[in-house]
RNA sequence: GGCGGCAUAGCCAAGUGGUAAGGCAGAGGUCUGCAAAACCUUUAUCCCCCAGUUCGAAUCUGGGUGCCGCCUCCA
């Protein structure tokens, strides 16, 4: 079986070779760290998250690095606003990021470059750039001349003559009078008064925003990797000025393949800083929305689609996670210590269902389609479910237990390659012994027994209140479970 | 104006030539003092519209319509 992914680049859905068999280079174009990130980062930092789990599953060994941009003008209006300086906001948003991530279950990357720690990685770049003809110095500021490049637009399709000028209608005068042409970009922007800067061979300034990451991946992973991923809104300019910027100098591709998340809406609107419609992560998860809940929600869409943001997506996505938490317990409710409920299994182990995984590897392998992969984890959990029931209502059930673990062990293994993690609520106030049960039980029996159905709705109510589920059943006999 | 994408049940969502996965929600029933839990059954004659290709199309072609993203910072 061979995995395919969509390319950006070529439009299509290609056989994924990479450049060295058996490892894959990966760079994710991360966050600009001014604010809090939103459900439209979560998606971004999931999606490529279980990626690259993927991969690694596959068998890949997978170096991942992930940027934060740290030098911005976002950043530094913040800093002014709150009379702090950018280092301060920029370290104070990268440790929110974490610990938003760690919630989310997103594993961490390999590395996390930063612009402020690339400088002389970019002022190299900017220079063999200038010295092969593809930039030049006005003010203190160099530009990128895109009419040097002949391949520009090949990653999103346009054509120079095709853009216009300041489609939307915001065009920053004072830069256009220094450009040779409107679509060249800055490399580099002289200092201004009162803002952090370096010294560089075109005086004290900063570096533009698309030629850190750029630099970063060549610092970090060489002239050309395997993936370059990030959100579908970086198609333009960003990772189209990437290519000019890198290609330019190295004269091989930046990446082999170019792949893009879709991105989140809000009644249909992409959500988004400037048009006020975003919720964080934080905000989200901190009214009690389960993380691996959110975690679905994002898994259940193709990652190149738009997601629609609703309450009723959120619930439904909390509920379809209880079902597949309450089958990732089945080892811990079936009295298996939790500490074996993850990652103490291997998956090459011949104890999986191995149907049930070539079902996930044939689904997942066609450009990642989740959606589709997670059929096999529903199924295995309901069926679980199931027996699970079936176990605690009536003692027995038809199916082998040697199978039951079979399935239960394949349900935690491909969980993990999508990142989902359950352990049981800790809400449990139960503090009583199956003795004390018992004893409530037979209380609520002789009640019962004399009609005084008030009384014994009391005791199942008090025990139902501490997690424990009475089930009557037509015999007579009362069982019970904690949940 | 240019480039790209999407339209499948109440909601979400797979499915790219062979007769509609899955999740959420809903309905009916069994059981029960009533519940709960559980169990059983059930939920698109049809995939935006029109025309065409084909023995056969949600799936291919052409033409519409609607929605979204990008062309500005953006995951």
């Amino acid at each position: 079986m061979t995995l395919t992914l969509y390319n950006t680049l070529t439009r299509q859905k290609e056989p994924f070779e990479p450049q060295e068999p058996g490892k894959v280079r990966m760079y994710y174009c991360g966050v600009t760290v001014y604010d809090y990130c939103h459900l439209g980062h979560a998606r971004a930092c999931i999606v490529w998250d279980v990626v690259r789990r993927y991969l690694q599953w596959r068998g890949y060994d997978v170096c991942y690095v992930q940027n934060f941009t740290d030098i911005d003008d976002k950043i530094l209006n913040r800093a002014r606003q709150e009379h702090s300086s950018m280092e301060a906001v920029a370290e104070r948003f990268i440790q929110a990021y974490f610990e938003d991530m760690d919630r989310l279950n997103v594993r961490e990357a390999d590395a996390y470059p930063r612009a402020t720690h690339t400088l002389n990685g970019i002022q190299r770049l900017v220079s063999e750039l200038e010295q092969k003809g593809y930039a030049y110095p006005a003010a203190g500021d160099v530009y990128y001349a895109v009419r040097q490049f002949a391949d520009y637009g090949k990653l999103s399709g346009r054509k120079l003559e095709d853009l216009q000028v300041g489609a939307s209608g915001r065009v920053d005068a004072e830069d256009e009078g220094r450009k040779r042409d409107p679509f060249d970009f800055a490399l580099w922007k002289a200092a201004k008064p009162g803002e952090p800067a370096w010294e560089s061979p075109w005086g004290l300034g900063r570096p533009g925003w698309h030629i850190e990451c750029s630099a970063m991946v060549r610092d970090r992973l060489g002239d050309t990797i395997d993936i370059h991923a990030g959100g579908a809104d970086l198609i333009f300019p960003h990772h189209e000025n990437e290519i000019a910027q890198s290609e330019a100098v190295t004269g091989v591709p930046l990446a082999r393949y170019w792949l893009h998340n879709g991105m989140v809406t809000v009644d249909g609107e992409k959500m988004s800083k400037s048009l006020g419609n975003f919720i964080t992560i934080r905000e989200l998860l901190d009214r009690s929305t389960d993380p691996m809940a959110v975690r679905l929600f994002v898994l259940q869409a193709q990652y190149r689609k738009p997601i629609d943001f609703t309450d009723e997506a959120i619930s439904s996505a909390e509920k379809g996670w209880m079902t597949l938490k309450e089958g990732l317990l089945f080892g811990h409710r079936r009295g298996l210590p939790i500490s074996e409920n993850h990652s103490q299994i291997n998956c090459t182990d011949e104890m999986l269902d191995l149907d049930a995984v070539e079902r996930f590897q044939t689904a997942v392998d066609d450009d990642f389609n989740f959606p589709s992969g997670l059929v096999v984890l529903f199924e295995l959990a309901k069926e679980l479910n199931h027996e699970y029931n079936l176990l605690t209502h009536t003692g027995k059930t038809d199916t082998s237990l040697a199978m039951l673990w079979r399935q239960w062990r394949t349900l935690v293994c491909l969980a993990e390659v999508l990142g989902f993690a359950a352990s049981p609520d800790s809400l449990s106030l139960d503090n009583l012994s199956d003795a004390e049960i018992e004893s409530q039980i037979q209380q609520r029996q002789i009640a019962r027994k004399a009609r005084n159905f008030a009384q014994a709705d009391l005791i199942r109510d008090q025990l139902q209140a501490q997690g424990i589920t009475l089930i009557d059943s037509p015999d007579g006999v009362t069982r019970w479970h904690r949940q």
